[in-house]
DNA sequence: TTACATTGCTATTGGCAATAGCATTCTATA
DNA sequence: TATAGAATGCTATTGCCAATAGCAATGTAA
């Protein structure tokens, strides 16, 4: 046995808890050729009308810069299309065919995030959500 | 207010915590030029004898192809010696600087630690650490 | 002795994010 | 209304961590 004064690290317990969950979704998703993170725009695209890239990257914490090749690759693949609300913004709306993968990949995630759960402790299970978004949302 | 259908999800919200903390924790180290996982690796060198990289691999859930950089360059920063233990094995032992530094890593990161900590509402701290290490430990 | 496992390694790829800098377009104010 | 400054989308590069495939050398066990 080996001794790690970092196992009771929060920070190193969640650099290993996402590496895993990471990981596994990426398995789960790539049957629809889709990742993690496009899932997750393809998601609040459907829910948000009008949203533009740099909406939906100030939401989730992506810099402008690292929404392109993103949303490029969204589009290559046909989920979405761009609708200019002016000469700058384009609003991003799905296709049939991204509303298709959309809900597939949403059903995925549903049943993984089940199974993510699942593996806590059912004494902490009501506290997972506020626990977790606590660590990057209380900041200074 | 953007609709975000992922934001209970847990394994969303270990992504983003995660990719938050390396971060911070990444800059919190950089005036020692080591990264996290170094960090990591040169504390479990520290504490454990004749450890090789396979080992720590092993403990640390990675694979030894991605030890091999990792090793070679906090051997290259000076940090460590290799010392073999037969034709294939080498333990891993830091050097005076390699321990200076993973002094100084450790202070930072247990000061970090604690920041994280005090995120985290008081009444869920105490189950911070069981809580994350079910993520990734209770797997099938 | 020989088949098999282990160790460390190279090379490549993937996924996500940070930084610096750019042209175009919009907005607010002087 | 002209203009300074902000916003939007973009290119290009780099960093960090991890996965895969495959290799030579060495150790181990039947």
């Amino acid at each position: 046995m080996m001794i790690d004064a970092l196992q009771n690290f929060p920070g190193y317990l969640l650099r290993r808890a996402s590496a895993v969950s990471l990981a596994e979704l990426s398995t789960i998703l790539a049957p629809l050729n889709i990742r993690p993170a496009e899932a997750t725009i393809l998601t609040l695209i459907a829910n948000n009308e009008n949203a533009t890239q740099s909406d939906l990257g100030a939401h989730l914490g992506i810099q402008r810069a690292n929404m392109t090749p993103i949303i490029a690759r969204i589009e290559g693949q046909g989920w979405i299309t761009r609708i200019p609300l002016d000469g700058r913004s384009q609003a991003l709306v799905l296709t049939a065919l991204g509303n298709a993968i959309q809900q597939q990949a949403f059903e995925k995630m549903q049943s993984y995030e089940t199974t993510l759960l699942e593996r806590v402790p059912a004494a902490y299970r009501e506290n997972v959500v506020e626990m977790l978004s606590a660590f990057w949302r209380n900041r200074g």
